[in-house]
DNA sequence: TTGCGTGCAAAACATTTGCAACTAT
DNA sequence: ATAGTTGCAAATGTTTTGCACGCAA
């Protein structure tokens, strides 16, 4: 099931004020950017998406919401190598990723037993699993196709 | 298995001599640096370290040789959040790592179940796996055990 | 009114690069 | 002698911070 950009709005509502913290329209309008994105977006390109919808949003503040927004959990964050991290909006179906070589493209990815098998090897070493993230990095259909 | 330091000191010499490149002392000692620690290393860390060999390597020596080594396959890297990289020697055994968000340990860990699984995901999406990584987030049982 | 959130600019970091000097081959 | 390698310092790119002002509650 898919939601709507309105179910994020509410759930930053409530998060917001559970903390008594302020609502602004930033937080809502970088949370905006990324529902309008199929793709991982570096917090620049938030940035210049968010900008869009409100002309005088700073950079420092696509940070600072990103940070707060992934610590709430509505936002995810995917790092590889020294590139700037990527964000992506937390659409409620965990996946993981495969990482192009070649081109940098990013494929999703879901295997439930790979899920499953994680819960098992935490469960063994007595630690405590809160997320976990399995990047493979290869390459692609076409970037392999067009190699020499 | 385990190695000695000759035996890496063999392998970047062959490494070297096959690519028409020349030995340095720098290479080594830094290789020597990540032999002798049991821990992950930051370059920072590692330029520590090989001080102790060498007095006077450069942080960009270290920057540079942890690059090559890496793309050689004698040193792995790790990297998550916004820290810096983190380095490792190549001992020969893969394994994936379990991070604790409490006290910032890594444990590492090796299951062939998962191993296989990754290969079948990335055939099945026609991706030519080339090498990838799965971190566990969570608490080790120390820190859930000190947990409020 | 209070204090959280923001924009801006400066600061802090991590990493890379240009360059002249050094050194293995 | 040649060309790979280095140290240093400067440049880059990303992320964080200090501060005064604006705005939601």
């Amino acid at each position: 099931m898919n939601y709507d950009f309105s179910d994020y709005q509410k759930r930053l509502k409530n998060i917001v004020k559970s903390k008594g913290l302020k609502y602004s329209s930033q937080r809502e309008d970088i949370l905006k950017a990324l529902y309008n994105s199929e793709e991982h977006l570096t917090p620049e390109e938030i940035y210049s998406k968010a900008k869009i919808y409100n002309k005088n949003i700073g950079l420092a503040t696509v940070y600072r919401a990103l940070s707060f927004l992934e610590s709430e959990g509505l936002v995810n964050s995917i790092s590889f190598g020294t590139d700037a991290k990527k964000y992506e909006l937390n659409r409620g179906h965990h996946h993981d990723h495969m990482i192009c070589l070649g081109c940098g493209k990013i494929i999703e990815f879901y295997e439930e037993e790979l899920e499953k098998l994680q819960e098992n090897i935490a469960k063994k070493q007595g630690f405590k699993l809160i997320t976990h993230e399995m990047n493979l990095y290869g390459l692609c259909a076409d970037c392999e196709k067009s190699e020499d």
